[in-house]
DNA sequence: AAGCCGGGGCC
DNA sequence: GGCCCAGGCTT
């Protein structure tokens, strides 16, 4: 038989329900599909579901606030998608009419709608001919026609998204789609495939040459950049004082504890007090007392190594700060990362109610 | 083409 | 500790 065929017959046979794979309505199928960017369906499904039923339709997405929306993603990681998933669902109102596009042209449009994206949308919604070429595909693909491509670099997109279109043959393509990817998710995994029961078996060329564990064949990414964070924690009848991260760097208008980022972990506290009294958020106010709460904390991301270290500060004068602190008596409507967030939760959990 | 952008689960 | 996940944007 095809590899078409072969394949779509297992997905009959073992495919998960998920929440977005009964609609055709395009707005759920980009929001599951920017959800699940990156991400795992089983970490995403839940805030699909809060996405869903909080914002049923994309003028609905589109009359909520930056900060409803990055506070509802809090915990999902790559912020970059919440912030376009707003501006992607204003430009639909503006530009498409409030019609949410489904040919993968237009889709491409779309603030956080990449090749990918666009064609998952415009293949599950209408059916358009257009192959999604995601990890699954990729790891599929380079396995069994034993492609030794790195998958990971701008040409080798267009190598898979050839073959993938050659592999569809006349299958419906959002039905292809859909099952080359959950065969990838569920049986063609990147570790311990089920190789001894893959309908593929006689096919699959890197099975035959015993090549499945070397594929697919990935570049090296840099390695990771070691930093070091000094959250400052002032909290009196005023408040406790926060500040939303700036432009440029990773968590983008999100909030935290104003921070201090030093090279290293070696400095005294007598050191850091001047820094703290040296830096204008907190207006020249001289320190009266410094803690360390808990112990220092690591926390890991794509290609940073954050070391972080939190201390409750406190000022001799009357604690006026820098316009860009703000004062509240709870975190609970401020986005947050998860390092500010797990160490609220394990050293003062009354901040977030 | 390379770097940047999270967080969680698995081995 | 390293790798991967229903990728996209910026430089």
């Amino acid at each position: 038989m095809s590899f078409s065929v072969d394949l779509i017959n297992w997905y009959q046979k073992n495919k998960r329900e998920l929440p977005w794979r009964n609609t055709k309505n395009p707005y759920y199928i980009w929001l599951s599909e920017i959800i699940l960017q990156q991400t795992r369906v089983e970490q995403g499904k839940s805030y699909y579901l809060k996405f869903e039923k909080e914002f049923p339709t994309v003028r609905a997405l589109a009359n909520a606030d930056e900060q409803k929306v990055l506070n509802m993603w809090q915990g999902l990681g790559y912020y970059s998608r919440a912030r376009n998933l707003k501006k992607a669902a204003d430009q639909v109102i503006t530009e498409f009419n409030g019609v949410f596009p489904t040919d993968y042209k237009n889709l491409l449009k779309l603030k956080g709608v990449g090749k990918y994206t666009a064609a998952a949308v415009a293949s599950f919604s209408k059916n358009e001919r257009v192959p999604v070429v995601d990890g699954n595909v990729y790891r599929v693909i380079s396995r069994y026609l034993n492609i030794d491509e790195p998958i990971n670099t701008p040409k080798s997109y267009k190598i898979f998204s050839e073959a993938a279109l050659e592999l569809m043959e006349n299958s419906r393509p959002d039905e292809f789609n859909q099952a080359i990817m959950e065969f990838g998710a569920l049986h063609c995994t990147p570790t311990n495939p089920k190789c001894d029961k893959c309908p593929l078996s006689d096919q699959c060329t890197a099975l035959v040459l015993n090549r499945v564990k070397d594929l697919p064949v990935k570049k090296k990414k840099t390695k990771v950049r070691e930093r070091f964070f000094n959250f400052i924690i002032t909290n009196n009848a005023s408040g406790l004082a926060i500040e939303k991260r700036d432009q440029k760097g990773i968590w983008q208008n999100l909030y935290q504890f104003p921070m201090i980022e030093t090279k290293n972990h070696k400095h005294q506290f007598s050191e850091l007090k001047k820094l703290i009294e040296t830096d204008d958020r907190f207006q020249n106010h001289k320190v009266s007392k410094v803690t360390q709460i808990g112990s220092d904390r690591k926390h890991l991301l794509s290609h940073q190594r954050i070391w972080a270290r939190f201390y409750e500060v406190e000022f001799e004068s009357e604690t006026v700060y820098h316009e860009s602190i703000v004062r509240t008596k709870s975190l609970e409507s401020y986005p947050i990362p998860r390092l500010i967030e797990r160490f609220v939760e394990e050293e003062a959990p009354h901040y977030l109610k």
